[in-house]
DNA sequence: TCGAATGATTGCCA
DNA sequence: TGGCAATCATTCGA
């Protein structure tokens, strides 16, 4: 076909190529429409659902878009060969003609050139024609793809979980890093944009009515110290096994649970070996002080169900929340025993 | 079917 | 450039 098309348009004497053809052409090529036929525009198609947010529940749109984008390629193929056939046929028509004219009156190759040449731009002017429509079909096609408000889709409850506990966990300071960001995309399979929309609303939305969202939090917080507590046991369990002849110091001396700032992100990302490393091997200096201490934490939280405390101790006067939102700063680990924790303990 | 919830977009600001 | 606030558009549950 494109050759055939290259013949035709060859025949226009040597017109410079018309830019907005050319243009057309290009796009046509690139959406995959006047490309070799094998998988015609799933690269285009693929393309879309990036930048659409692409996850794998958008795979039955990507099949659409595609089955659409044969559907316009399909005819827009049939309607090049109607065009070419019909100009082949027209020219013949017309060198007919002129033949049979030429036996009254004397016709020059030139006049014929001429007229052939001039049949020939009429029908690359229909073929313009089409080429602009099909772009507009496809460009219409994927600007309904691509608009995500059309088909919106709420995010699995599994993901929005995710989200709110760690919103929940870092409520003194809700802004993640771009590092804290990506991880959170990864584990929502969500893109990283999408991780700043929904943290973007949900700072506002949650601070526009934090009654509303009390019990949520009182939720998030109670299943955040559950989490605590198994991993403190299992972090116990492993110390015994690993120490059984540990003395008991009987000390109380501090023991840090990650009951807010990080920890969240501590539990999602170590299992119980690489926790007991990293967060409690190094703290623990009595098991039996870390029992009784998880415990309370698990219990400051139940209190919390009955005294809502959950309270915006993040926000300012100002409305904004007092840690600044930093941009660059990585999800705090020095955040602490954080704001929940200390907030419960006054 | 309607209102609430929610994800996305837009315009503005520091 | 990231965040906020307002708003839009869609989904969801009663």
């Amino acid at each position: 076909v494109t050759t055939k098309c290259l013949s035709i348009r060859g025949a226009q004497e040597e017109d410079p190529p018309d830019p907005q053809l050319m243009r057309l052409d290009n796009m046509l090529l690139a959406e995959g429409v006047s490309g070799p036929e094998k998988g015609g525009g799933s690269a285009a198609a693929a393309a879309a659902a990036a930048a659409a947010g692409g996850g794998a529940d958008n795979s039955i749109e990507h099949s659409d878009y595609r089955a659409k984008l044969t559907q316009i390629r399909q005819i827009y193929h049939t309607e090049l060969e109607k065009y070419e056939q019909a100009c082949n046929e027209f020219t013949t028509h017309v060198m007919n003609l002129l033949r049979e004219q030429s036996r009254t009156r004397p016709i020059s190759p030139k006049e014929i050139e001429r007229m052939v040449g001039i049949i020939h731009r009429k029908f690359s002017s229909i073929q313009m024609q089409l080429k602009q429509s099909t772009c507009e079909a496809v460009m219409i096609l994927r600007s309904r793809f691509l608009d995500a408000r059309r088909k919106r889709r709420n995010f699995s409850k599994q993901a929005t979980e995710i989200l709110n506990e760690y919103f929940y966990s870092h409520l003194s300071n809700p802004y993640p890093s771009e590092e804290a960001k990506e991880e959170l995309a990864k584990k929502c399979s969500i893109t990283v944009s999408q991780v700043s929309n929904w943290f973007g609303n949900k700072r506002i939305r949650y601070k526009k009515n934090i009654g509303k969202f009390q019990e949520e939090a009182n939720l998030y917080a109670a299943k955040t110290a559950v989490t605590a507590t198994h991993a403190v046991a299992a972090a116990i369990q492993n110390s015994q096994a690993n120490s059984p002849t540990t003395p008991n110091s009987g000390s109380s001396a501090s023991f840090n649970l990650p009951n807010s700032g990080d920890m969240f992100m501590s539990m999602q990302s170590l299992n119980g070996a690489s926790y007991q490393g990293a967060q409690v091997g190094a703290n623990v200096q009595s098991q039996g002080d870390t029992i009784r201490h998880a415990i309370n934490q698990t219990t400051g939280y139940s209190d919390r169900l009955r005294h809502p405390l959950y309270s915006p101790h993040g926000l300012n006067g100002n409305g904004g929340w007092h840690d600044a939102p930093t941009p660059t700063s990585v999800t705090s680990p020095n955040e602490g025993p954080g704001s929940v924790h200390s907030d419960t303990s006054n």
